[in-house]
DNA sequence: ATGAAAGCGCTAACAT
DNA sequence: ATGTTAGCGCTTTCAT
């Protein structure tokens, strides 16, 4: 009696319930103009059959997927799990599922990701960019497909963007620094191509150049290019570095580990600033001062803007959006 | 020229290239029989319209979306992250994406997000399991959606599972712990209904019955009931507890923080080990001894699996592959 | 309030 | 080697 694909498809419940398949369609799509005993009859036929609407077909003709993008460069990096866990909420909230992908950092992976996600008519895409020089969401944009770019402006392009204070934010950690008397102050950065890496080291040097004081920057292409015999060269004489200001949760990992290997004690030693708070960041002597980002609202804030677009489109040009930071003093600043 | 829908279809690329559109579509799907020059021809319409084939409607002729879901119950958690862009990674490969979504642990929200799942024609699903009891993958058996189940056997169900040898692992965990003279051994656990746990606790009673000794256990139901005043009246008068064993990553935390919060060091004043190592356990002084898990293996083995299936399905019975633990000593057990 | 028919963009028999 | 013709399961004018 079923199609015989396996499962019921809507033809099949309007054929059941005696009705025409409009009719049933209407159900579906809770039209109002329907007879309640009408629509309860389908609706019984549908439950007694299991009946489970096609979003593949639904949305061919519909012109929509249903389905956001989110693009993301490392899944590892607490901040990035966090954001896409928020976003995937507001989604599912929304009626909307989420197709992941991660580019590993790779502008090349990023585009290709983007190209599947075109092909899958994605409704919006969240990306938190690998590398501001090679994203390519031209085509997207040509088809009108909202996008949000979390943690990084896209110069030139008309897309939402929400980030964080990220200069100010810097500048303030490193006048903590400063504060304390720390003289030789060593940021450490990577992907410095990224804006969140050029800004929170614009507002490192704008710090230090108010200070009077060198800027000394330890900037790598990719993780695998710091190892502790790299930062070691800053610690040596003459002239050792006095604090450390790392530049995202993944330089704060490697920093770490290379202090371990290096025998030198968090602000004994050596004082660190993180940008980039984590789960634990408390825990390791004697207490890790960051920069906290606010993950989850980046994520809930991005997520809401793109379905504002999606929804309905005003035409008001692209926002901007810029979350505060909150400065959380432990003990490895020195204080 | 081109449909008003706005981009390229198969049909223009057809037109204008001056084939039929069989012939279009057989460039598409790189069949052998054509003419070299003819799927050039065509293929060099495709770029200079910008032709993106729509994989909606691709999937619903096809009957296949070309997409696998994965259902976890909480990305925060670093053992997850891992593990789904372990699956992502090889889903890329396969040429499929991955929809994402998270439970929160709420078998209800799981079992929403499976139905949406189905909706969406996903070719598989990964499962990380929020509760055993409450997981319903019925309707996707039935309708011969491939599952592989992370971290859990489902009984009774012909699926694919892919586990570590958790009650081993705990057992040796808590001889290792009774190795060091403790007797009064604490055992952690979150959501004992998950099978996780309860093989995990199983391993640890076994250690504890073999060694004579009573089992000490805590066990919550969600995380927010669990509290440092909790754990303090395991630690106070009479008998306090020696040694802590928990049970996974979010109970490690928890536990962490409460002994923080009671003033207790660790190793020094109570022994610790955690089942899931994670970034930085080492950095905690005097560094945690874990057992860890492989996460990204069990990642990338589920995907092998589940695409196995998807691509050919063997009916051979439902797979049960086990993987091992690595138990690494610190400091924090004692040693 | 309900139905008939067309078609979204693609693939797949079945020709030729 | 290439084209013709049906649909996949749904939404959607346009009738009634």
């Amino acid at each position: 009696m079923i199609s015989r694909t396996g499962s019921a498809t809507l033809v099949d419940v309007a054929r059941i319930a005696g009705v025409s398949l409009k009719t049933a369609s209407r159900v579906l799509n809770h039209s109002p103009e329907l007879r309640p005993a009408t629509a309860a009859r389908v609706r019984e036929v549908m439950t007694q059959l299991g009946y489970q609407p096609n979003e593949l077909a639904r949305g061919l003709k519909a012109k929509r997927s249903a389905a956001i993008a989110m693009i993301v460069p490392n899944l590892a990096d607490p901040f990035t799990a966090i954001a896409v866990q928020a976003v995937q909420e507001v989604a599912r909230d929304k009626g909307y599922v989420v197709i992941l992908a991660s580019s590993g950092g790779d502008g090349t992976i990023e585009n290709s990701e983007l190209q599947v996600m075109l092909r899958r008519q994605i409704d919006g895409l969240i990306l938190l960019a690998a590398n501001s020089r090679k994203s390519n969401i031209k085509p997207l944009f040509e088809k009108n497909v909202p996008i949000v770019v979390l943690d990084e402006p896209i110069r030139g392009e008309k897309v939402d963007c929400i980030i964080v204070s990220n200069r100010k934010a810097a500048r303030e950690a490193t006048k903590h620094l400063l504060g304390h008397g720390y003289r030789r102050i060593l940021a450490v950065g990577a992907r410095p191509e990224l804006f969140t890496c050029a800004e929170r080291l614009n507002g490192y040097r704008l710090a230090m150049k108010s200070a009077g004081l060198d800027a000394i920057e330890l900037l790598v292409e990719n993780e695998s290019s710091f190892t502790a015999e790299v930062l070691s060269t800053f610690l040596s004489d003459p002239n050792p570095v006095e604090a450390i200001f790392t530049l995202n949760w993944v330089c704060t990992m490697l920093v770490l580990r290379a202090l371990k290997v290096l025998h030198k004690g968090i602000a004994k030693d050596i004082a660190l600033i993180s940008f980039d708070d984590f789960e634990l960041a408390d825990m390791i002597p004697p207490g890790l001062t960051v920069v906290r980002q606010p993950t989850r609202e980046l994520g809930r804030e991005a997520a809401r803007i793109l379905f504002e677009r999606i929804e309905k489109k005003p035409n008001d040009g692209p926002r901007r959006v810029i979350l505060d930071t909150e400065f959380i003093i432990r003990g490895s600043c020195g204080c």
